[in-house]
RNA sequence: GCGAUCGUAGCUCAGUCGGCUAGAGCACCUGGUUGUGGUCCAGGGGGUCGCGGGUUCGAAUCCCGUCGGUCGCCCCA
């Protein structure tokens, strides 16, 4: 009903960003996208919706329950608020392809939009970093995708006791479970219950197992492989043995392990065969990131996916990448970093007060200069003349510096307080801007 | 799409076997007339108790519906 009284909601499963919790957004994003070039990735963007079609080529037309899709009013071309970024960027790589080098190293931080329920660590519009390298199929791809990953957990404070990067492979589970009796009619079958294996009880895992059509025996060894763990420095050939799979099928994750080594990155990663990704287009390595307990949902998860640009139009490409959302690494930092991380609104390098009804528009003047001078200038907007009010208002907002304009002070010159040391003195306005920018590089501000 | 649970001020909550004009703390604003950092005192603004319907002399309170939040299922990019 247009009732004029009606009150506004924000629609289900999206979220408002006041200062504070927008200021924590782009901590995240500032991080994400600081740790992306610094590893030699550059940042690219796409439209916030696509063709409809783009999305049902790689998933099939059961996708559309869980897209928001549309037409334009009086148009019959349906379209989809994006869900993901990889068909953008497998469209957009491959719309140039010949003319990019070789690897192509991209990120973006785009928002996403899924119609499904919101839950916990789940939302309908949330913001996630995509990175991807395009071009390179070697070991070493991989694990520069995950050293990008992984430097972005310690750059937040996070170590590799908070984190557990869990590593996996495609082609070794494959090998497994074709040596473990599963045919090939229900591979990704058996991928996609072995992803859910870890929310299901033990009889819907049997259950489910024999719909699939797979034998009591073969069940028993998926369920040993999905057991499977090691840390990262282990031989992966005794892993192998553990899965019934022949060591010669082993020299992918010793590539990996050697590269994952030098980058210093082992500490942080745990072979896990109980890591597949649901995904049908994952083709090699694949992996996900968890806090160390466990208690929600991945941070990240991503792997190699060598047919895709292929299938969005592009010559035959390797590629491999991943995604981390904001939600959960939200959820994650809050509970393991604490408030140093949450308040990072930017206080000001000076606010101006004053101490009398000022009639010659001088803080006016004064925050002008403040501001020509690309300084972070604010004023107090509150009408009492209490200094020790005023002085509150400017801690209160985290200033550097306080500019007191005061009836005490001779004609041209201002009272400037410095908040950390609480020493202050007597300047004069034309020198104040100078004084200011000055103290603040003497002490790295 | 399905299930459970919750919904009183910006926030955290009290009030509810149906009964005065719906409260507190925090936050916000103002004043405490020369005062230098979240203190203290006083005052103020702000709620059609999520919304709609029903029962009743009377509903924040009981019933139904709906919209949202939270958690889970499905699915997971």
């Amino acid at each position: 009903m247009a009732d004029s009284t009606r009150r506004f909601q924000a629609p289900k499963g999206t979220r408002d960003f006041y200062p504070e919790e927008m200021a924590f957004r782009r901590h995240i994003e500032s991080t994400w996208r600081a740790v992306s070039i610094e590893h030699g990735f550059d940042e690219i963007e796409g439209p916030a919706f696509e063709h409809l079609d783009l999305y049902t080529v790689k998933s099939g037309e059961g996708i559309i329950s869980e897209l928001f899709s549309f037409t334009r009013a009086g148009g019959d071309v349906p379209y989809a608020l994006r869900p993901e970024f990889t068909p953008t960027l497998a469209r957009m790589y491959a719309s140039r392809a010949n003319s990019l080098p070789v690897p192509t190293k991209w990120f973006a931080i785009p928002t996403h939009f899924r119609a499904e329920r919101p839950q916990r660590g789940r939302l309908r519009e949330h913001v996630q970093w995509n990175i991807d390298m395009i071009g390179d199929p070697s070991a070493n791809a991989d694990a520069e995708v995950l050293a990008t990953c992984i430097g972005v957990l310690d750059r937040f404070g996070l170590s590799a006791r908070d984190m557990r990067v869990r590593l996996s492979h495609r082609d070794v589970i494959t090998l497994a479970l074709q040596n473990a009796g599963v045919q090939q009619p229900a591979m990704q079958a058996t991928f996609e219950l072995i992803d859910r294996r870890e929310k299901m009880g033990q009889e819907a895992f049997q259950e489910q197992a024999m719909t699939i059509g797979l034998e009591a025996s073969a069940i028993d060894r998926i369920e040993a492989l999905a057991r499977t763990t090691a840390d990262a420095s282990e031989d992966p050939c005794t892993i192998l043995e553990a899965i019934g799979v022949g060591a010669d099928a082993g020299e992918p994750l010793r590539q990996l392990q050697a590269c994952l080594e030098a980058y210093g990155l082992l500490d942080w990663c745990t072979w896990d065969f109980s890591i597949v990704r649901g995904l049908a287009y994952y083709t090699g390595m694949v992996f996900e990131v968890h806090e160390a307990t466990g208690s929600e949902r991945a941070v990240a998860g991503g792997g190699r996916y060598d047919n895709l640009i292929e299938l969005f139009g592009g010559p035959p490409t390797p590629a491999c990448g991943f995604g981390m959302g904001d939600v959960v690494l939200g959820l994650v930092l809050k509970d393991r970093c604490g408030d140093s991380q949450v308040d990072s609104m930017p206080g000001p390098d000076a606010f101006v007060i004053c101490d009398h009804d000022d009639e010659s528009m001088l803080v006016q003047r004064i925050l002008a200069s403040l501001w020509k001078h690309r300084l972070h200038a604010r004023r107090s907007y509150k009408s009492t003349r209490n200094v020790g009010k005023l002085l509150a208002d400017a801690d209160r907002c985290g200033a550097r510096f306080t500019v007191l304009v005061s009836s005490d002070e001779p004609e041209g010159s201002v009272v400037l307080r410095d908040m950390q040391s609480k020493n202050q003195e007597s300047i004069s306005i034309d020198q104040l801007a100078g004084c200011i920018r000055s103290r603040l590089s003497a002490t790295g501000d």
